[in-house]
DNA sequence: GGGATTGTTTAAAT
DNA sequence: GATTTAAACAATCC
């Protein structure tokens, strides 16, 4: 499960070592998981840097061209030598002129690539459509952008047009700490309380990218180790627990079609 | 072997 | 028409 800090601690992790590198080869074991553009484009660029925007993997080449990674729920993308055995789900390897090679690998199949140039990436309708980086903007502007609208907070949050790169981790832990029940309609939280709720966001995301993300099941970073955030949360995955703030039990309900868990004493819905 | 799993898209509803 | 919600979908593992 991927989100935000997962992503950026791979996309760190990964631009700290192959920046500067030359990709060889292209292996494109499943076919399907390319959705657009070819991998024969690949081979011969030198790798610029590699970044996260929302919770897309973007490798930058000098040739222009850009190679987008979506993990979705258990991809993995690492750096490994060749001798190593490739898992039974690879399907995109790079070669690469140090002797190591990118692997990307998804159990599942719901992650996916793309190769794109800078005008197809921005002509693709999903990639245009994201809403700001939550660490990229002020507390204020992201309060502004999800202030009056009827949808409720929740939802709000796993929008990527709304705020880019949050999952269903990072919003019931910052929807905790702001103490706004998740089904509350935006537009009966105060503007005190919408503000409280993008810097608590900000500052757990933060935290999170420093702890090198949350491992649950799948994520691994680029050099294969799990992250440490997990040990922090307060409410994720946690029903049944004693909530951290008062101690009343932690409950899971569905919001918006998602999981999601709060203490029903911290966390009350004011308007149904 | 069926249910659970998640982010995103699409269709339906308000 | 615009906003919001529910359902569908990808495919595998436990």
């Amino acid at each position: 499960m991927p989100e935000l800090p997962e992503v950026e601690t791979i996309a760190r992790g990964l631009d700290a070592q192959v920046q500067g590198l030359r990709v060889m080869t292209a292996c494109l074991y499943t076919p399907s998981v390319l959705h657009a553009g070819t991998v024969d484009t690949l081979p011969g660029a030198r790798i610029l840097q590699v970044t996260r925007r929302a919770k897309l993997l973007l490798m930058a080449l000098d040739t222009g061209l850009y190679l987008v990674i979506h993990l979705k729920m258990t991809g993995r993308v690492w750096l490994g030598k060749p001798t190593q055995a490739l898992p039974k789900h690879t399907h995109l390897v790079l070669g690469l002129d140090n002797g190591e090679q990118i692997v990307f690998e998804d159990a599942r199949r719901f992650g996916y690539c793309r190769v794109e140039t800078q005008a197809s990436l921005a002509a693709w309708p999903f990639y245009a459509s994201l809403g700001p980086e939550p660490l990229a903007v002020s507390a204020q502007e992201l309060a502004r952008i999800m202030a009056g609208k009827r949808a409720r907070i929740k939802a709000l949050l796993l929008d990527q047009t709304c705020v880019a790169g949050v999952g269903n981790i990072y919003a019931d832990e910052a929807l905790f700490a702001a103490e706004i029940h998740p089904a509350t309609q935006a537009i009966h939280i105060s503007s005190e309380q919408l503000l409280r709720l993008c810097t608590e966001l900000q500052r757990i995301l933060a935290l999170a990218i420093k702890a090198g993300g949350s491992t649950i099941s799948d994520y691994r970073n680029a050099y294969g180790r799990s992250g440490i955030f997990q040990n922090s949360f307060a409410v994720y995955g946690k029903k049944g627990a004693a909530c951290p703030r008062c101690s009343h039990t932690l409950v899971a309900i569905q919001v918006a079609g998602r999981t999601s868990t709060h203490c029903p004493h911290c966390q009350v819905l004011e308007v149904a």
